[in-house]
DNA sequence: AAACTATACGAACGGTCGTATTATTAGTTT
DNA sequence: AAACTAATAATACGACCGTTCGTATAGTTT
């Protein structure tokens, strides 16, 4: 139905371009920022072709966040994969983490923690479908750090140590588009250093 | 002009009602879903009478982060400067933010995280108050941490371990609202013993 | 060529937004 | 009691919101 012996037919085409920008639009304004008479306007097309895409606001939305997730595993769970299981592959995490954020791949910085700030304290899909994807990260970073342990590279309780980590990352990722500098990247790249250094052993 | 004898006039009570809901509404749905006619509403107030009180939707927006920023320092800051200051002051402080967001002092969690993301990619003068409160909180909490280094309680980077601590808060509160548990207070706590029981000499 | 489907369009809907203007009420002062 | 002022309300405005509708164009299938 979308391909044509491989050929992109036109309507998936419109889908794709209007959720490149819409992840973008996102990531600086919110998915509630994220208007489909203002996406219509900025891709020259109309706002009710485009709707006609997705249905409704929130199926808009929830594509969105599908989108955002397929860009968000090439720039930081992709590479990371690509290196040998181990205290590595946590570096490597850690690396690709801090450079997605510092690179700018959503203008915004990390599209899900903006997003998932938005939705935390609402009900809905939009909200069931950010935590989910929370959950998912978390649960990726344990293991990571769990094959870390596993072969005898770091000494600790790889939740605790998935938590720390992602909390360096996320308080970066604010305080460098909040001040517009580069201060948090590296106080969470020393403290990453750090932190993977006295688990070490 | 507000007091009369020490018995408030009729606007200041009406100011601080909104405000008082105001601050509410906004850590939930931010200080974009913050709507007049919503707020007025609510109250039982006329949208144009409420309006009247600040002038524009900025100026509301504006007022509504200074009470805020009033009831965090009345649930955070204060009651840490009453204890001694060193590694107790820190851990006090660490316990009164957990505190402050278990309890939800703030329906959605913490107000300063909620609407800081919101804005921390645009600019304006909300952004610049919202960067001016977090900059103001990470400079006490260096502070405070380096009074602990200052008696020889702690071995730190005051900057590197308020950095940390700031991490780890943050953590907690997204996490606990995002999925409803108390999971990330938890890490958070193990965490914070952990950061400041090895900086500890 | 005819029928059908996918895609996009313009116009309009009811609603809510922030804001401005004008009126009405309540409190204080004279 | 009259005059004045501060606070609240009523009403209206234009802009934009998500959504629906009917229609036109293109591409595919029969």
């Amino acid at each position: 139905m979308e391909k044509v012996d491989g050929r992109l037919v036109r309507g998936d085409q419109t889908r794709r371009a209007v959720l490149r920008r819409a992840v973008d639009i996102a990531s600086v304004d919110g998915l509630e920022g994220l208007s489909i008479g203002r996406l219509a306007t900025e891709l020259g097309i109309s706002k009710s072709g485009l709707f006609a895409h997705f249905g409704s606001k929130e199926e808009l939305q929830l594509a969105t966040i599908r989108a955002a997730r397929r860009i968000y595993a090439d720039a930081v769970v992709l590479p990371a994969l690509e290196v040998e299981p181990g205290i590595q592959r946590v570096r490597k995490l850690s690396e690709c983490w801090i450079d997605y954020s510092r690179r700018r791949v959503f203008p915004g910085g990390c599209f899900f923690q903006k997003v998932s700030h938005e939705y935390a304290a609402r009900g809905g899909a939009v909200h069931e479908a950010l935590a989910g994807v929370h959950r998912e990260w978390m649960e990726l970073m344990e293991d990571v750090v769990r094959e870390a342990v596993d072969r005898g590279e770091l000494a600790a309780d790889p939740a605790q140590l998935a938590f720390d980590l992602n909390a360096y990352y996320e308080a970066a990722n604010l305080a460098s588009i909040l001040h517009g500098n580069e201060t948090g990247y590296d106080q969470a790249s020393r403290s990453i250093g750090a932190r993977l250094e006295s688990a070490a052993r």
